[in-house]
DNA sequence: TCTGGGGTCCTAGGACCC
DNA sequence: TCTGGGGTCCTAGGACCC
């Protein structure tokens, strides 16, 4: 790595050569990943500003800018409109996910050839526990120092965090930034944490923090110390929680990579590049919302009982409606029409749609459903029509072709995300 | 014409039952 | 006819994360 930062230098020999004492949990952070990626795969992009999002020209955002964009002061979730102002000669792609998930893959792999203590995070990101004694006996350090160089040979850099806790690991990590490793030596997580804007912790946003300011409450070394009323009326249930984090002494395991993951929603959402302002273009959205979450159910094999439509209108208002399913279904030709039948209560004439949601959630427990995709689901009540078998069959075909393989009449209503009203008309099945 | 798309978790109120 | 309180389910919305 280009850097390794440890947080207490007079203690640092101790961990470098000494034992570590207590826990040991890292946190890896994957450096500008989606633009790495396209750096590495583009290797005329190398070295210039590349930035993945949406485009500029139909209200997209930034997903990520590599460093040399982030020079000309673009950032993540920034409209992309201005970060094309702010760095005009950047590469843009709207990034190619399939790929992001294969090479996050690799990485884990890696952290699951360390540790079976491993916690995805999200596709850039996960905690691991190298604590001695727990998987081997090595020093933590040397662990970190491994994974760093292992994942540079991938093509990408990471940055990692090593502390005592979660929220330690984590705030470490973004101390040095890319390619870097930042330890916190137990012992000293208070002195650490204590001088940092409440805001470098992890579940403060912005409405937390503006009532701990209000209160007084500016650092996380205040919250640590914080009258008990004050981080009851801040954070509810999660006062002590919060407490305990602030001062780095919270409880924080990491579960074993073999963990089920315990998904509670699936859903799809877009904003359009033009409102639509029809009803038939509007479930025309929703029904292509629904195929996606359809499909995606059923190859985790999960069925919902609980569909959402989430509207967000022109002048920025939004809108949720929710309905429980009389059986859990990953059937769109079941939860679909639902989902259609409540667009009137939140949806009329002359209203601008500029986003279309859909979720579904509420799943039944994992072991209950069967993974067999032509099973039949009667015993539970559920309902097997003859279009859900027709959906599997799209599926596999998906699966195997591609998703171009398989197009109706009502997704030619739409070019990418956007409406292509003369397009549907002539095409209109 | 400035604001995406995937999530998780929490809260609060109303309906309903006992 | 008027009344309390607890528990649970359902629903809408908001805060937060990457």
């Amino acid at each position: 790595m280009d850097t390794e930062h440890t947080y207490d230098s007079d203690n640092a020999f101790d961990s470098l050569f000494g034992a570590w004492r207590g826990q040991a949990i890292g946190l890896l952070d994957l450096d500008a990943f989606f633009a790495s990626v396209e750096q590495l795969d583009h290797p005329e992009w190398r070295g210039k500003p590349v930035i993945v999002g949406g485009p500029p020209e139909s209200r997209g955002v930034v997903s990520t800018a590599s460093y040399e964009a982030r020079m000309f002061g673009v950032h993540s979730a920034m409209s992309s409109a201005q970060a094309q102002r702010l760095c005009p000669h950047a590469f843009w792609t709207k990034g190619n996910f399939a790929r992001y998930r294969e090479m996050s893959a690799q990485v884990m792999a890696i952290l699951a050839d360390e540790t079976p203590y491993v916690d995805q995070v999200s596709i850039d990101e996960a905690f691991f526990d190298v604590t001695p004694g727990r998987f081997n006996t090595e020093n933590p350090v040397e662990i970190c120092k491994r994974i760093s160089a292992r994942v540079s040979k991938l093509g990408i850099t990471c940055s990692i965090g090593l502390g005592s806790s979660k929220t330690v690991a984590k705030i470490a990590s973004e101390r040095d930034k890319p390619h870097g490793l930042t330890i916190v030596i137990p012992g000293t997580e208070r002195a650490f944490l204590s001088p940092l804007p409440v805001r470098a912790m992890s579940g403060i946003g912005a409405a937390a923090e503006r009532m701990l300011n209000e209160r007084g409450i500016r650092t996380l070394g205040a919250i640590a110390s914080a009258r008990q009323s004050d981080l009851i009326a801040v954070f509810g249930v999660n006062a002590d929680l919060m407490r305990e984090r602030a001062q780095g002494r919270e409880l924080s395991a990491v579960s074993p990579i073999d963990a089920p993951e315990d998904v509670k929603s699936v859903s799809n959402e877009r904003t359009f590049a033009h409102d639509l302002i029809e009803r038939a273009d509007i479930e025309a959205a929703i029904v292509l919302l629904g195929e996606s979450i359809a499909r995606r159910m059923r190859r985790k094999a999960l069925l919902g009982n609980t569909v959402t439509l989430k509207l967000k209108y022109s002048w920025g208002a939004g809108k949720t409606i929710q309905r429980r399913l009389p059986h859990p279904t990953d059937d769109e030709n079941v939860f679909v029409p639902v989902a259609l039948s409540l667009l009137s209560s939140v949806w009329s004439e002359g209203m601008h749609v500029r986003l279309a949601g859909l979720a579904m959630s509420d799943f039944d427990s994992p072991k209950e459903v069967q993974t067999d995709l032509f099973c039949t689901l009667d015993e539970r009540g559920a309902q097997t029509s003859e279009r859900r078998k027709l959906s599997v069959t799209i599926d596999q075909v998906r699966e195997k072709f591609g998703e171009g393989a398989v197009g109706f009449g009502r997704a030619a209503r739409f070019d990418g995300d956007i409406v292509r009203k003369d397009k549907y008309m002539h095409k209109e099945d």
